[in-house]
RNA sequence: CGGGGCGUAGCGCAGUCUGGUAGCGCGCUUCGUUCGGGUCGAAGAGGUCGUGGGUUCAAAUCCCGCCGCCCCGACCA
């Protein structure tokens, strides 16, 4: 159960971070290094970030599959980059039912290999074109150092892959699936973000490009929230997958794969939450209001009671998530700063006073103390509590643009940048470096490029390093 | 993989230097009290001191090995 104070966010934000997904009930420590362990109401909000994507999938005309969680290692080593970009990280399997096997097995880092191998035999005409498929799984990949949900040696997410008979259907795939992933980060999860395009320095391992959607974490730091690749034919060729088009000839289809997981949880822990705990995006909040009982008396029990199942039900039926904390060891106080831990959007406080005045407190998790509370009554308590619902959501979000916009700043010169980026911020600036340019500036400041925005200013510019002529301007944040 | 730190009750720690029958805070259980911003009190439960060996009359404590975790650096959703 959550309890006591959290090290501030301005003390040390890592440390915030740390204590508080724990504190707020999301996860637990594994016994087996670098893993997780997800707790129920950590669950839920993932299954709030899965429901929305799993929507939006399904009405960009997706499909749910499942592939095997092993691979055969020379799946893998078919694509050279793809091999050369996960091979370090691979777990694998080797001995079975007591057996050293014949080919060692790769627990799944990602899915492409395995799924490009059915295609091949899904695929014959431009008929089956386009084949639009997404799985839901859990993938291992051997990191050295772990965070709580950032970075985990297994972790929870969805990989969609598909395949195009033309180059611009697989790009345009491609592009809206990262407007999906921008759709729900924005729209749900309350976390502004820019989409852009990866450098080739970053780009996924197989990929042509990799586009992007980056978030700004309170500690402005930037959280790669969700990826989408356009493949182009490497992995088509690499299986041997073809089709005959309209004019009978053969073709290697387009291939795309786009994937966001569990990460999703850190980064709407960071946007959102304070020195008091979570604060959760109603959309995706597993509890939307919490209600709070408050009486001293047996007789006062059983009318505030009555009252609290009766609005807990009105707002039930209403679709709201809501929760009675019915727990009789802890006092009202105490049950306040517990939920405001695990960041439940509106708190309701029903009373002996409520009940006589036929009213109930409110108080909204993204306004500290009496500043959020307010009395409303309690017919109509259905249509205050939407709004206030609705108005939350809109202001988290509001509140991660202000921060955003506030730091990023436009750089000239490198010297500007280093400045920028010490300082903690994102410097965004003309570029036409190199990727040997990328690693330098990476090397002397931590900080790598984000993303090539789509938004784009036009124009040229200096470089601010090489200062040579650019037509593009890059974000430079520190990472996660 | 390199550098540093740590393994003692569910959690956080003291005890280790100087060997002598294991302690504190929080949490947990029961009872009472309190209850509109982290109530208070009483009585309890709970530990092979990471692990294997060695020294000793006696080891959490000294010696050797092993395992694990955390932090800091190079790679990553």
């Amino acid at each position: 159960m959550a309890q006591q104070a959290v090290t501030p966010q301005s003390v040390d934000f890592s440390k915030w971070y740390n204590e508080i997904v724990y504190k707020a009930d999301l996860c637990d420590q594994s016994p087996v290094r670098g893993c997780l362990i997800i707790k129920p109401y950590g669950y839920e909000l993932w299954e709030a970030i899965k429901g929305g994507l799993d929507r939006r999938f399904k009405a960009t005309g997706h499909q749910n599959a499942y592939f095997p969680l092993f691979i055969p290692e020379s799946f893998l080593k078919r694509e050279a980059e793809h091999v050369e970009g996960f091979s370090p990280e691979l777990a694998v399997v080797t001995i079975a039912g007591g057996k050293e096997l014949e080919e060692p097995l790769v627990v799944r880092p990602t899915s492409e290999t395995i799924i490009m191998d059915s295609f091949k035999n899904w695929i014959q005409s431009y008929r089956d074109l386009p084949l639009l498929i997404n799985q839901w799984a859990n993938v291992v990949r051997w990191e050295l150092r772990t965070r709580p949900f950032l970075r985990t040696t297994e972790f929870l997410w969805q990989e969609g892959h598909t395949a195009h008979a033309t180059a611009e259907e697989a790009e345009a795939e491609t592009m809206q699936m990262l407007e999906v992933y921008a759709d729900f980060a924005v729209n749900d999860a309350a976390i502004p973000v820019i989409r852009g395009r990866k450098t080739d320095r970053e780009k996924f391992a197989g990929a042509m490009h990799t586009y992007t959607i980056e978030a700004m974490m309170r500690d402005k730091k930037a959280l790669q929230s969700g990826t989408s690749h356009n493949l182009g034919q490497n992995f088509a060729k690499a299986f041997d997958i073809k089709f005959l088009d309209q004019n009978n000839e053969s073709q290697y289809p387009w291939t795309t794969s786009w994937g966001l997981s569990t990460r999703m949880v850190g980064a709407i822990v960071m946007t959102h939450g304070d020195d008091k705990g979570l604060r959760l995006p109603p959309k995706v909040a597993p509890i939307q209001v919490v209600i709070v009982p408050i009486f001293k008396t047996d007789d006062e029990r059983s009318v505030v009671m009555e009252t609290v199942d009766r609005l807990s039900k009105e707002l039930s039926n209403a679709a709201i998530r809501v929760h009675v904390d019915r727990r009789e060891g802890q006092s009202p106080g105490f049950k306040f700063n517990d939920w405001e831990m695990r960041g439940v959007p509106v708190r309701m406080e029903i009373g002996p006073k409520d009940v006589q005045n036929g009213s109930a407190a409110l108080a909204r998790r993204d306004m500290p103390g009496k500043e959020g509370k307010q009395f409303v009554p309690q017919a109509g308590i259905v249509a205050a509590v939407q709004d206030l619902l609705v108005d939350i959501q809109a202001n988290l979000l509001k509140q991660a643009e202000t921060l955003r916009e506030e730091n990023i700043h436009d750089v000239k010169r490198y010297d500007e940048l280093k400045d920028v980026i010490e300082k903690g911020g994102w410097a965004r600036g003309w570029w036409a470096g190199t990727g040997d340019d990328e690693g330098r500036i990476k090397e002397e400041t931590g900080a790598t490029i984000r993303c090539i925005p789509f938004a784009q200013p036009g124009g040229k510019g200096a470089c601010l390093l090489t200062g040579k002529e650019s037509a593009q301007v890059v974000l430079f944040a520190k990472a996660y």
